[in-house]
DNA sequence: CGATAAACCGGAACGTGTTCCGCTTGCAAG
DNA sequence: CTTGCAAGCGGAACACGTTCCGGTTTATCG
């Protein structure tokens, strides 16, 4: 029988190169911040060329996402299969409110990612992360008010956590995470 | 007696100059859309140099605001003076009602212009139009509900209003304007 | 009216994200 | 091993927003 892997599976040069982008990308932010990340830098720095950066991420927030991706999939698997109240077993209103807070916080702790990779391509987190986050919730405000318009109402709940809102007001405003977190929970009427 | 005009006045070629870029502005705007709106070529269509519009609107997304600015004046007038129920003498818990399906339709109607406005430099509303809107809206829940945290909440009553998230539910998604201003009033348990 | 300074002007130059294309390499079939 | 070719590669070319600066125009004051 005939050794059949994955039907296209990435070839070796390319999967090194990825690697050696991701590390040399990664490196460059911690160094010089989310603005030195230049996709010129990155590439001379991996030893590839701007082209090969294009064909593996698409675009500069697509490498912004990828650069993100790790510590995404935690959070997803937590609050899809994790212990609750983010994951299954407690009542759809305190999920809700779990979950929210839960992407305040890990909003927050990748900010300046979040925010290059939204002002690049403001489209790029829907259908990426996003649809993820609308998917859980709107199922969620199912549960706790099937009379609601779901899918509408939880764009509503995520929009006020988007980066560019949230470094605002930490930044500029003076407003404390905490803050955001009561006045998120003033915002649920749900139960 | 000296005529005292304004102190300082803008010189009068740079007014002829700026009617011009403003002119020459809307008109690609109205024939190409604003992908058109390219710096060079609204330079050489209102027949000055690049220079000469940065020094008037700062850079693109001041160009794109000073398109928007006056439909934007006759807004602030309508909820700050206008008739109820937007303008002063309804309830509170209207005013916040009326106010926040205004603005869904005053950003719908210029949709094109404050996505790129937005994408260009997402903090530029923060500051500019945005100010406006959040005195007001938490001016009006200080006044339906003095124990809710006023400042936050109007931010969060105003994010679903982003015009990257409308433009991707309105057109991607296929949700109407009705629907979402349906939704906005589920999330307003002020009264 | 003439002089002076501040404001303004044009467009070349620059930085950076993105695309394009001819060459090379990994991989599998024969 | 040879061959065919899809996938990958590098970096020059390009597009476009933004900055810079030497020359010009306008307004004011004596």
């Amino acid at each position: 029988m005939e050794a059949v892997t994955n039907p296209r599976r990435e070839r070796v040069d390319a999967a090194r190169n990825r690697a050696k982008i991701l590390a040399a990308a990664a490196e460059i932010v911690s160094v010089h911040g989310v603005e030195g990340l230049a996709m010129a830098e990155v590439a001379a720095a991996a030893g590839v060329g701007v082209g090969t950066l294009y064909r593996r991420f698409g675009d500069r927030s697509g490498l912004a996402y990828a650069l993100i991706d790790e510590r995404e999939r935690e959070f997803q698997s937590a609050f899809i299969q994790g212990p609750p109240p983010l994951g299954p077993g407690a009542d759809p209103a305190s999920r809700i409110r779990a979950f929210l807070h839960a992407l305040t916080d890990r909003t927050v702790e990748q900010l300046d990612l979040l925010l290059m990779a939204e002002t690049a391509s403001p489209f790029a987190r829907f259908g990426g992360a996003y649809d993820g986050y609308h998917a859980h919730l709107s199922m969620l405000i199912g549960q706790a008010d099937p009379t609601a318009d779901a899918y509408v109402l939880a764009d509503q709940l995520l929009a006020p956590l988007a980066a560019s809102l949230l470094a605002h007001r930490l930044r500029t405003c003076g407003v404390t995470v905490d803050r955001v977190k009561s006045a998120l929970d003033q915002l649920l009427p749900l139960r």
